[in-house]
DNA sequence: CAGTGGTCTAGACCACGTG
DNA sequence: ACGTGGTCTAGACCACTGC
């Protein structure tokens, strides 16, 4: 079973990183699913034909990259895609208290079309390539919030369109299309609220909002979904962290 | 020379995190100054009592943190806290074409007086606490486009009030204080214009502005800056991004 | 208790930048 | 050629979890 791991001769990767593309097409192609608890570090070395030492610089890489979930004593498990492992990541949205906000969606209008200037641009598109979009609105308690303009290629969500899209996406993208969004990026500004805009989110034209325009980024780093949102924050804040 | 990292018997830290706090004490201190050359890991090494290995495990966390640079084939410096690499790190706003503002920054008013309930809860502060505090005009070319206001702890920054503060305050930080600032939070929301920023800025009272407060952590955690900034973003963008 | 991840060692070789 | 950081190994022991 042991197979070593032979690189040609030209390659200048270290073996680690070889490793690591072997883990992680594992979880991406679903042969280890997640939830399930990969084989210790010894059987990864063994298999891989490396020592312990650089299967657990491997295995380090992903569990920093949020791939993978160790637990001294009991083993590493592949991170499951839960509502609240997106949701916590990836909407940093906060109450004066310091609260989280975790929102509800209601998704309308999902229609295929064939990608404009910017979409392109951001989802690295070639001319005429097809895209889903859809819109949403993100309730806190009963009251409306945010609006979300979606963007994605349609050749890589394929079929997204006949279904009626999720509260969360990201799970989706992982379970049903094998896409793990590592990273997001967003742009920030402030702006009026537009007579349409106002009306969704049921506040007065002219009123200041949070314009968030994201593009994720899938675990080999190509943009995969393209999105704006108009935040209405009312006693509660966008965060961010630089380390 | 040689050392041994002797640790008393209930001392759970691992090896790698006294030896990460000697070096980051080393720094700190300024027996390591900014722009120099450390001593190479086996010279940590020995000096430590420890094997390279282990050594390394440290210096990689501080440069994982940004304090410190390394160079393969030349060694590990101390990071310089120029002006560039502060701003290129915290001050995250970007135009249309992808390119970081970097703004020339006027201060006025620097002043000491008694922290407000919300400035002892964001910095840490015991009940009268003394803090300096001074408002900056951000310019872009010619036009303002950030007001600031700046508070920072007088018992940390003892003398600041009498100078001038530069147009970069983390430098001064670390050069004159031997405070490092490791990471920053901040908090956004969008707001219109009063007629005092408005004044400051040259806009409309009502334009929508970001308005963004930061507070500024030391390599100890420790809060060590309240910055509430006022955002007049034409075409261009703050930018945050999520691993 | 056995099995897992977490730490640590001593030594080896490679890749890179400088002199 | 030399010294540096970067990678890799084989083996050891510790700390934690669950049976």
């Amino acid at each position: 079973m042991a197979r070593k791991a032979t690189q040609g001769k030209g390659n200048k990767k270290p073996l680690y990183a070889s490793v690591y593309e072997e883990l992680v097409e594992r979880v991406r192609s679903g042969q280890w699913m997640p939830g399930q608890r990969i084989p210790n570090e010894f059987q990864i070395a063994a298999e891989q034909g490396v020592s312990q030492g650089t299967a657990r610089k491997a295995v380090s890489r992903l569990a920093a990259e949020n791939l993978l979930v160790r637990v001294q004593g009991l083993g590493t498990f592949v991170v499951e895609p839960t509502p609240e492992h997106f949701q916590f990541r990836f909407f940093s949205v906060f109450q004066a208290n310091g609260k989280r906000i975790i929102p509800r969606s209601r998704s309308t209008k999902c229609k295929v079309g064939t990608a404009s200037r910017i979409e392109r641009m951001a989802l690295d598109l070639r001319r005429n390539a097809r895209v889903v979009r859809f819109q949403r609105l993100r309730m806190r308690g009963r009251r409306p919030f945010v609006t979300e303009s979606i963007c994605l290629p349609a050749e890589t969500f394929e079929g997204l369109v006949v279904r009626s899209p999720p509260d969360t996406l990201y799970d989706l993208f992982q379970r049903d299309y094998g896409v793990l969004i590592k990273r997001i990026e967003e742009r920030i500004t402030a702006t009026a609220a537009d007579a349409k805009t106002a009306a969704k989110l049921k506040i007065a034209p002219g009123t200041p909002l949070l314009r968030i325009q994201r593009i994720a980024f899938a675990l080999d780093d190509r943009p995969v979904e393209l999105r704006v949102s108009f935040y209405h924050l009312h006693r509660a804040h966008f965060r961010a962290a630089t380390e």
